[in-house]
DNA sequence: TCTGGGGTCCTAGGACCC
DNA sequence: TCTGGGGTCCTAGGACCC
């Protein structure tokens, strides 16, 4: 047995948990740049705005119904969502965080333990918001896709009633008429693996609910909806499972690939005003690797302009390269990143958003020499490794940006043309002892 | 004027091996 | 008309997720 624990409208709960005078009013909170909404709290959702929607076609809208607007914090939703996954981590033998709101957790073998597993599921749902602040949705059942499928049918259930199913944003699929009555009310669109591409496939051959994809066809699966992927959403949505947990490691799960890549505030044209925000956004991404214990191989630098409208055309380039050996020193990487960028360079171009990727990360300290690597090279490394401990432990205790390396300084004038707009940033009332949560007695 | 960011997995096809 | 069989590794691109 899996169960999904999802947090409601999570960025939007968070700014509530802090500013309880929202509560019952609409909350948007905006994409970084202010540029579109991503999330939304029921009041919201109900006056019709989209997931996605450009603020700036709703700005209007959202003024005449007094729609609170946030722009996104996510040193906040951050941790939050620590406190929350924690408190997750006691109530279950194994969890796998699968994402900033939700997590799987492992319910196998612990049934006998836990009783009833509506009860344990709602207890756990209560404790989590009494802890926290969060509301959250548990779903129950022998596969993670029906679990999702629970959570969801949870979800909408927290507010119509449904016959069979139990009711208060908790739902167990623990018997086969629940998962068939669940498959039923769900549409093929909205089953976890299910995208715009399969659900447009999926409907023009027919299937228009989770219980017709449930029967379809395997050979069918494997055919149109990618492979032994399609195949296992159809095995899972029948009660075989076929994915496993994936738990995570104390500390954050260690990723495959790491990226930094931001939208600018307003059009930059200047190599060394866009070179000062690669610099910075390696700098972000090599801390992040250096966090988790990892060396990159591959830097990849891209630029682009504005991908809307049509004149001038839209123009994206990257360009990457495999180093001799993978590092995760910030210096090194932002030399060839400088470099990178050079080859994409077009001058005269206004460029409105950029990015630094690493792949190819190997367990730093353990990386594969080149064959012809001179000793020196590791010797300097070694030098290097602790330069940027002590960067990263400046910069941890006296704050983000304390120390920063020379490429990313910002020139004066225009030079910062490239920072985010948040206009309507909530303060970081949970990490940062200058922005406390104030109350006025 | 204004349209996010960060991930994962899988497949197909080419180059190469014996 | 006939022209082997069985692999690996890598990359690009597509699909999905939140």
């Amino acid at each position: 047995m899996f169960a999904l624990v999802d947090c409601n409208n999570f960025y939007a709960s968070c700014e509530r948990v802090f500013r309880p005078e929202l509560e019952g009013r609409p909350v948007v909170v905006l994409s970084n740049n202010d540029g579109c909404i991503i999330a939304r709290s029921n009041e919201a959702k109900a006056l019709g705005l989209k997931m996605g929607e450009p603020y700036f076609q709703v700005k209007e809208l959202l003024r005449q119904h007094d729609v609170a607007v946030c722009s996104s914090n996510y040193e906040l939703y951050g941790d939050m969502s620590r406190r929350v996954m924690w408190y997750l981590g006691q109530v279950a033998p194994e969890l796998e965080v699968y994402s900033i709101d939700e997590a799987f957790l492992n319910l196998s073998g612990m049934t006998r333990y836990l009783g009833d597993l509506t009860e344990y599921g709602a207890r756990v749902r209560a404790d989590v918001l009494q802890r926290t602040g969060i509301p959250v949705c548990v779903g129950m059942a022998p596969t993670k896709t029906l679990a999702k499928l629970a959570n969801r049918v949870a979800k909408a259930n927290s507010k119509v009633a449904m016959s069979t199913l139990a009711g208060s944003g908790v739902l167990c699929l623990d018997t086969d008429d629940k998962r068939q009555e669940a498959l039923a009310r769900v549409g093929v669109e909205d089953v976890w693996g299910v995208g715009h591409q399969y659900a447009a496939k999926l409907y023009a051959a027919g299937y228009r609910t989770a219980a017709d994809l449930a029967a379809c066809p395997l050979p069918w699966a494997r055919k149109n909806l990618g492979g032994v992927v399609g195949m296992r959403l159809v095995r899972e949505l029948q009660g075989y499972p076929c994915l496993s947990m994936e738990p995570s490691e104390d500390g954050g799960q260690a990723r495959k690939s790491i990226a930094c890549t931001r939208s600018f505030g307003k059009p930059v044209t200047e190599f060394e005003d866009v070179m000062g925000a690669v610099a910075t956004f390696v700098s972000r991404a090599a801390e992040k690797l250096r966090r988790q214990g990892s060396a990159a191989r591959v830097l990849t630098v891209f630029v682009s302009t504005n991908r809307y409208g049509n004149e001038p055309p839209p123009y994206t380039r990257s360009a990457l390269v495999t180093l001799p050996v993978a590092s995760d020193d910030t210096l090194e990487l932002a030399a060839q990143a400088r470099h990178l960028l050079g080859k994409v360079w077009r001058p005269g171009t206004l460029y409105k958003k950029a990015g630094v990727m690493l792949d190819g990360l190997e367990r730093a300290g353990q990386q594969q020499l080149g064959l012809f690597e001179q000793p020196a090279a590791v010797s300097v490394s070694g030098k290097r490794a602790e330069l940027m401990g002590t960067l990263d432990a400046l910069n941890r205790r006296f704050g983000k940006g304390t120390v920063i390396i020379g490429s990313a300084s910002v020139r004066k004038g225009a030079g910062a043309d490239w920072a985010m707009n948040r206009e309507q940033k909530s303060p970081a009332y949970t990490t940062s002892w200058g922005e406390l949560w104030r109350i006025n007695l």
